[in-house]
DNA sequence: ACTATGAATTCTGAATACAAAACACAGGAG
DNA sequence: CTCCTGTGTTTTGTATTCAGAATTCATAGT
């Protein structure tokens, strides 16, 4: 197997981002650069490193003397992200290749369907969302705006454990995903991307009242 | 007046992002970090940090072992960054308050039939052309969708000096401009999105030939 | 009792030092 | 002559050190 050889900052980075998911950090509060360098087991250089673009995806915060601490969530701004990542990803699917998609439209209809149920596990519904929607865009020949999608997405993580366990939505996300795939298969591009704003939409919206009131 | 207490690894970023205006650098070439700090009088460190946040822009690609070079031009990635940014700015565009579009518009006009002419120098008319598209989404609420489009625009500035004394699409884009202007007066947002995406693409198409073939 | 001041402490920002990987080039085997 | 290999050099990646800013806490003065 190939060992791993990336730079360390890029480790230290999706380390943090995992435990973002998990919720492990507290949102508003400092970070100390040499305890958690100590519990990374890293030094402070590549640790800041990975703050550093993690401040610059809008996951962190950093003022001059007082160091980085975890964006804290807002309503507001979990709007914003949404709406954004909306209209990066209706975009994406309006430079994909027509033929592409009606290709991978079976596929997403399939995916769809097998949404998993309430019972399962709060990081398996993700782990699915975040599959579906990576193969609706893999057509997108704008490599830039995939990699924007991705780091905007960085963003969201911090809300992602805000709203485990409300299984409510989970039979509308699917219902919403089916209906863009079959506008895909129907060839219809343009409804198809309406039909995914709108589900970016009405999740922020069923999400909304999860997310604390600044 | 109060000095200037940002962090370094800002100054720095801006400082070679006005180079890169300039054309100082060429595209493609690797970056030596000790003797670019010690060109600019400051250590490693917060080069090093500014190098991350450019590269997190796209400005920068780095390679594990090889360290940092800037990106190399392409039409492709020319076009990719055009089309993200024009969907961003409609995107802004729509998500502003009609009412405050409609104040500003007149404005706008002015700006768009002030435009300099092709006596001026090239960065005069970056500078009016960049100030009409601050004013234009200057009435988005949301925030981080301004500051995503001033990161996309940064990967944009590398381009700058190969555009540099091509005249001849200035009344073009001033047109462009003022029609944008006159539609948001109108009160017709989505048109002037339309037309805005329109100047973008446009724009684009003319400045493409100037840009070497990968 | 409360505020202001200042020293001690903690932490960040930046510089320097060290380790390891990539590169360049010379020399030898085929 | 070509290709491989090994050594020396350069440059990056990471660790450590140093300096200075922010915070805290105690104390003196009102």
């Amino acid at each position: 197997m190939p060992i791993d050889r990336r730079p360390l900052r890029e480790q230290i980075r999706e380390e943090l981002l995992g435990r973002l998911d998990r919720g492990d950090f507290a949102a508003g509060t400092d970070i100390n650069e040499v305890a958690l360098a100590a519990e990374l087991g890293v030094s402070r250089t590549p640790l800041r490193e990975a703050l550093i673009t993690l401040a610059g995806e809008g996951v962190l915060e950093s003022t001059q003397g007082r160091g980085f601490r975890f964006a804290p969530v807002s309503r507001k701004e979990f709007r914003e992200l949404c709406e954004i990542v909306a209209g990066l990803e209706a975009l994406a699917l309006d430079r994909s290749d027509p033929a592409y998609l009606r290709e991978i439209a079976p596929e997403l209809l399939r995916l769809a369907r097998d949404f998993p149920d309430r019972i399962a596990e709060q990081h398996v519904i993700e782990r699915h969302d975040d599959e579906w929607h990576d193969l609706l865009v893999s057509g997108c020949r704008n490599e830039r705006l995939i990699d924007l999608i991705t780091s905007v997405k960085a963003g969201l993580r911090r809300y992602a454990h805000l709203l485990a366990g409300d299984d409510t939505p989970l039979e509308r996300e699917a219902a919403e995903h089916c209906q863009v795939a079959e506008l895909l298969m129907a060839g219809d591009r343009a409804a198809a991307g309406q039909a995914l704003r709108d589900n970016w939409v009405n999740g922020m919206e069923r999400m909304m009242s999860r997310i604390p009131a600044s």
